[in-house]
DNA sequence: GCACCTCGAGTTCC
DNA sequence: CTCGAGGTGC
């Protein structure tokens, strides 16, 4: 025998180093050690690096990775890339083949099920057999170039096999197969399919990473997306990534079998790796029975699903039932309940909101659940413990709601400890010992300290400062707490007085940790002088004034702030956050405020009808129940808050101290001056003995209340209205009078004004409602909501048969899948940019 | 008085 | 995202 040519042998050993890997991540069915596979690649290597003309970039050699690049290209899908349709219920999946049924008029129908890989989707390019391009799935029509880091991944073929080599023993799994038969190489070739790190090789790498103090990988989920987003490939090549195809997208040069079944056959011939539990199955009964099997190898399966995926075999009846949007009507994810595990209740505490409200929270010891550690619980109201019958160390099942919130599903009894209380909401605010008390029929237990809680006015000033209220950036929660801990600020308008010397203090008690970091900065003979308030304030914060903490700080910080070592860019920047929100608009001030039942929506609406803050602020609060939408609830909310002379102090405070300023106060509405005749102005004020009809009777007799206010109960006896009910009024005027002066000031002002003013100009989109969900790559979901409105479209937050459509951006919902349900229009992101084009 | 929309409020982790 | 409850129309 004669020693081969290089060419030849180069030949033959990346036809063994593909076999190998074929075999290794296709066939499952490993045919040379791992060593020998080793030995292989670097005889292969050699002779490459010795014959560098003999080097293609489809080699074996070439998959451990090039020097990294600056930033991912961007690529442009042939075919977008889809999403799917969710069904979490048998329901839901019998829905979907009756959907089918329905349209294609079949009595039977084929389905290819196969699980749903829990990792990164991609899509992969070959030109006449060749691996050119390998994309993320991004928005769906455009991802990220990721080639380089995709050639490190094994189980992806760099050229596809042509179908005529061996092809190992025919499969014992579920795909059907194409037969052995020679198919052509198409010209370009789409393949779709999932990248994933495989759990034990996931549990591998992070001990590994662990021994040598790495990163460690959260998931194999993050694992799989981090992995490909790397810029530098030499490090993908390390990671342990796999794939399996699942579709195609572009095909060119060739025609592919008119099923799902035999294009996955057709795609394992060509040498992708494709899951052998990928299954032909018929009917509901059939998908049902397919999810409840792989339900029950779930544990065991070498790698994470979150479901099983159902798509229509054949072609024919894909193409006939077309798409919503961008997911397909002839498919559907059937996704596994939220993971479970159990753990065990460490203590219940609870939690004071911004309303008060005593929100009980499960610690938990920490557990893994789906993917990440959960150490907290919330237990929602003293009613859903009571249900549950929690007790601190219980051991509980908890499960991630919607695979985001944490819950405790339910307790296991048999291995409650002897001795457990059942649990009991205390009597007593933990922050500020005020009472709490429940409202008759209300599930929520509050604390009623209001805002002399602490607790209650950090979250009202967290608040204030939130994005969707008064956006003050830079102002977290850790900060807020301190301030308030320090007694820098009480309330809102104090945030408007900060000055940079305190917030730079400030910064120093919170980042000093220890007392050793302290001491090596503080100089012995820096005394503190002049710090003021502050050093008062973080005496007070530390609770005695002989701590090592109080005078290490207090030295350092006139060292510090001596040396102009101070990091004083974070003070700068809150400064300027706040500085920038004294110009507020109505409706972000109103909601800011946090008054009860007062959230965006009707803080809106009060803006938009009323125009005004000294008009809302003084407005006797039955008038609010003439705006839409606000009922006696919300109307008293308002009043309550008004009335407390804190509230109104603090208001002054923020307009004049604190110098905010309303960008957009105008004259009232004047549909609302149509909504407020005198009648039903009498009859809203609620003063007792005036009925509907006498409202009307007093209406008719004169021209505004006011008329009444100055002329006194004599004269309302002259217009022949009974002298009980003149006296009612009368003592009504007393009884309101504090408020009435500036409540005549503030109707006087609505009525004058109000009618004046014209109503609100119409757009194309006037009188219909919007939905948006998902999240769109142009504009954030926030800013289409603006600009929809602006055309005169209302933007609700879900989803029902009044909605006029629903603009789906990319990982669309629950609203989606309802909005489907409902036959409701649904725009993507494509249509909104031309819509929006057209409208400017 | 009931059913159905909406909105408000609270929540976890990275 | 979910739950509870307010608002409104029938």
């Amino acid at each position: 025998m004669t020693e081969p040519t290089p060419a030849t042998r180069i030949a033959e050993l990346r036809r063994q180093l593909e076999d190998a890997n074929y075999r290794y991540h296709v066939l499952d069915e490993p045919n040379i050690p791992d060593a020998e596979y080793d030995r292989l690649l670097r005889e292969l290597d050699e002779l490459e690096v010795a014959h560098p003309q003999l080097l293609t970039a489809d080699s074996p050699t070439q998959r451990v990775g090039n020097a990294p690049s600056a930033k991912f290209a961007e690529v442009r899908h042939a075919i977008p890339m889809l999403s799917l349709g969710n069904a979490f219920s048998d329901e839901e999946v019998h829905d979907f083949v009756r959907r089918i049924a329905d349209k294609l008029k079949r009595p039977t129908l084929r389905f290819s099920a196969e699980p749903k890989l829990d990792g990164l989707a991609i899509s992969l390019r070959y030109e006449n057999g060749h691996f050119v391009q390998g994309a993320t799935r991004g928005d769906g029509a455009t991802g990220e170039d990721v080639t380089v880091n995709l050639r490190t991944v094994k189980a992806i073929p760099l050229r596809l096999r042509s179908g005529m080599g061996r092809m190992g023993k025919p499969e014992s799994g579920m795909v059907e197969n194409a037969g052995e038969a020679a198919s052509p190489i198409p010209e370009v070739l789409e393949v779709r399919g999932e990248v994933y790190m495989p759990r034990a090789d996931f549990e591998k790498y992070n001990e590994q990473a662990r021994l040598h103090g790495g990163k460690v990988l959260a998931n194999p989920r993050n694992g799989a997306a981090g992995s490909l987003r790397q810029l530098d490939p030499r490090i993908t090549a390390q990671r342990p990534l796999a794939f399996f195809a699942y579709g195609t997208g572009l095909v060119e040069g060739a025609v592919l079998p008119d099923s799902h079944s035999a294009t996955l056959a057709q795609l394992r011939q060509w040498g992708f790796p494709v899951s052998s539990l990928s299954e032909v199955v018929e009917g509901a009964e059939g998908l049902l029975d397919y999810y409840r099997r792989i339900g029950e190898r779930r544990d065991a399966l070498p790698f994470d699903i979150d479901g099983v995926v159902y798509k229509l075999d054949d072609g024919e009846g894909q193409r006939e039932m077309g798409f919503v949007s961008r997911a397909p009507r002839w498919a559907i994810a059937h996704k596994f309940p939220a993971q479970e595990q159990a753990t065990t209740v460490q203590a219940i505490e609870i939690q004071i909101g911004r309303t008060g409200a005593a929100t009980p929270v499960a610690r938990l010891a920490p557990v893994q659940v789906a993917g990440v550690i959960v150490t907290n619980a919330t237990l929602h109201n003293a009613d859903q413990i009571a249900r549950l019958d929690v007790r601190v160390g219980d051991a509980v099942i908890v499960r991630r709601a919607g695979d985001v919130i944490p819950e405790v599903v339910s307790v296991i009894l048999e291995r409650r400890p002897a001795g457990t209380q059942a649990w009991q909401m205390p009597a007593q605010c933990p922050v500020c010992g005020s009472e709490i008390v429940r409202e008759e029929g209300e599930a929520a237990w509050r604390c009623s300290g209001e805002l002399s809680c602490p607790a209650q006015r950090k979250e009202a000033i967290r608040h204030f400062a939130s994005r969707r209220a008064m956006d003050i950036e830079g102002l977290g929660d850790k900060y807020v707490e301190t301030l308030v801990d320090a007694g820098i600020v009480r309330g809102v308008a104090d945030l408007y007085q900060l000055r940079r010397d305190q917030l730079l203090h400030l910064k120093l008690v919170l980042d000093a940790d220890s007392p050793e970091a302290l001491a090596g900065a503080v100089k012995p003979h820096l005394r503190p002088e002049g710090s003021g308030a502050v050093l008062n304030a973080i005496v007070r914060l530390n609770g005695d004034s002989d701590d090592w903490r109080t005078h290490a700080l207090s030295q350092r910080i006139d060292f510090e702030w001596n040396s102009k070592k101070i990091a004083t860019k974070w003070a700068d920047n809150l400064i300027a956050a706040i500085d920038a929100s004294r110009d507020a608009t109505l409706e972000r001030l109103l909601f800011a405020l946090g008054i009860q039942h007062v959230g965006e929506s009707t803080a809106k609406a009060l803006a938009q009808w009323f125009g005004d803050l000294n008009l809302i602020r003084h407005l006797p609060w039955p008038l609010f129940k003439r705006v839409p939408d606000i009922g006696g609830e919300v109307a008293r909310s308002l009043g309550h808050f008004f009335e407390q002379p804190g509230n109104q102090q603090a208001i002054d405070d923020l307009l004049t101290v604190g110098n905010v300023h309303i960008r957009d106060a105008h004259p009232p509405s004047g549909k609302l001056r149509k909504e407020l005749s005198f009648s039903k102005l009498l009859e809203d004020l609620e003063i007792p003995k005036v009925t509907r009809a006498r409202a009307e009777q007093i209406a008719a007799s004169f021209g505004s209340i006011y008329e009444l206010r100055n002329g006194g109960p004599d004269l309302l006896v002259k217009a022949e209205v009974p002298e009980t009910v003149a006296e009612s009024f009368a003592a009504w005027l007393v009884e309101n009078d504090p408020l009435a002066t500036q409540s005549q000031d503030a109707l006087e002002d609505l009525l004058s004004r109000a009618s004046k003013s014209d109503d609100s100009p119409s757009g194309p989109l006037d009188g219909k409602t919007v939905v948006l969900t998902g999240s769109l790559s142009s504009m954030s979901r926030d800013e289409a909501g603006e600009k929809l409105e602006a055309l005169g479209a209302k933007v609700a937050g879900s989803v029902s048969k009044k909605t006029s459509f629903v603009v789906a951006g990319e990982e669309a919902g629950s609203k989606l899948t309802k909005a489907q349900e409902l036959g409701i229009e649904i725009w993507d992101e494509a249509q909104l940019l031309d819509f929006l084009a057209r409208h400017e």
